[in-house]
DNA sequence: AAGCACCGCAACCGCCTCGCC
DNA sequence: GGGCGAGGCGGTTGCGGTGCT
């Protein structure tokens, strides 16, 4: 026999948002300012709990959010930045202008985990980290490179959809690699330096110079890529039939970097693979052989 | 075309911390 | 100082979408 229900367990409703909640939610902030959860819950006629209103604001609907993929400088803020406080989701989101703590979770769950997982290393042991340092980090400042380069020299041509300047990468807002760095500015790649490990010697010195990604950071967090704001976005919502609402996607959801060994590798070419081998033999024996033949047999 | 497997992400859960009384 | 509630955070789950066979 099923233990009976009690009011408050019928009290709150669960599940997906609908856009009439989402309504009541942004216009009661709009007016009222957030905070104060559970009682906003209540004043805003939500059948909500606090919790699941101060998540869905935070994580969705608030203004500024960004979405989308994240872009290469996005990505290697988070390789450094969990490198440096692990799984601190939240101080890692204070550092990336737009995104959610939840969703800086979600791309490390989903995409640096399950490469970790396929090289058959922990993706908090040294050697993942390695793997990070000697092949990810410099094929994502590759990118970033060839992404500047490409949308300077092709960004004026049509931004159709089709073009190849759109690609991930192109996509990306563009940020220059000037030479001379602002005289406050931290380089995050700092830690990769000072690891023992030579892994970056072939990443161009422009870029690892003290004029580093980072100091662009808050230009990276231009809207380019990103969705509308919660008020905006609103109008892209389509009602599912069981009144939920979903947000159609299929206008921005570009594909952002992989973080596929193999393609990366492929970035890389052999020369500039030999060179980042130089005192890890662990990464030459282990995980160069595991990249390079992933795909294979 | 249909079925299946995988993936990405929104949302929930439980624990912890902090502030107030 | 202890109790309590609210907020915050990290971990986990479930569902819808997509690609593959």
């Amino acid at each position: 026999m099923a233990a009976p229900t009690t009011p408050e367990e019928n009290e709150f409703r669960r599940g997906p948002w609908t856009l009439e909640e989402d309504n009541l939610l942004i216009h009661y902030i709009v007016n009222h300012g957030e905070g104060h959860w559970n009682s906003l819950a209540k004043l805003a006629g939500l059948k909500r709990t606090g919790k699941s209103c101060r998540l869905r604001w935070l994580n969705y609907l608030k203004p500024d959010i960004k979405r989308g993929n994240l872009t290469p400088q996005e990505q290697l803020m988070i390789l450094e930045l969990h490198s440096k406080w692990g799984n601190r989701w939240s101080k890692i989101a204070q550092h990336l202008p737009g995104r959610t703590d939840n969703e800086i979770k979600n791309y490390w769950r989903t995409r640096v985990q399950k490469q970790a997982r396929q090289l058959n290393i922990e993706s908090n042991s040294e050697q993942f980290l390695d793997a990070v340092r000697g092949f990810w980090v410099p094929t994502l400042l590759q990118k970033m490179e060839q992404s500047s380069s490409s949308c300077s020299s092709t960004l004026s041509t049509s931004q159709n959809s089709a073009s190849p300047c759109l690609s991930p990468y192109h996509a990306a807002p563009c940020v220059p690699l000037s030479t001379s760095p602002p005289s406050n500015a931290t380089n995050v790649l700092d830690n990769y330096h000072i690891s023992g490990n030579s892994n970056l010697a072939t990443v161009p010195s422009n870029i690892l110079s003290a004029d580093s990604f980072v100091s662009h950071v808050p230009q990276m967090a231009e809207p380019s890529t990103s969705f509308p704001p919660a008020y905006y976005r609103l109008g892209y919502s389509s009602l599912s039939p069981d009144g939920s609402h979903y947000v159609d996607r299929s206008s921005y959801d570009v594909e952002g970097l992989s973080l596929d060994p193999v393609s990366a590798m492929g970035n890389l070419g052999n020369s500039q693979f030999d060179c980042q081998m130089g005192g890890n033999d662990w990464m030459l024996d282990n995980v160069a052989d595991n990249l390079w033949n992933m795909d294979g047999p």
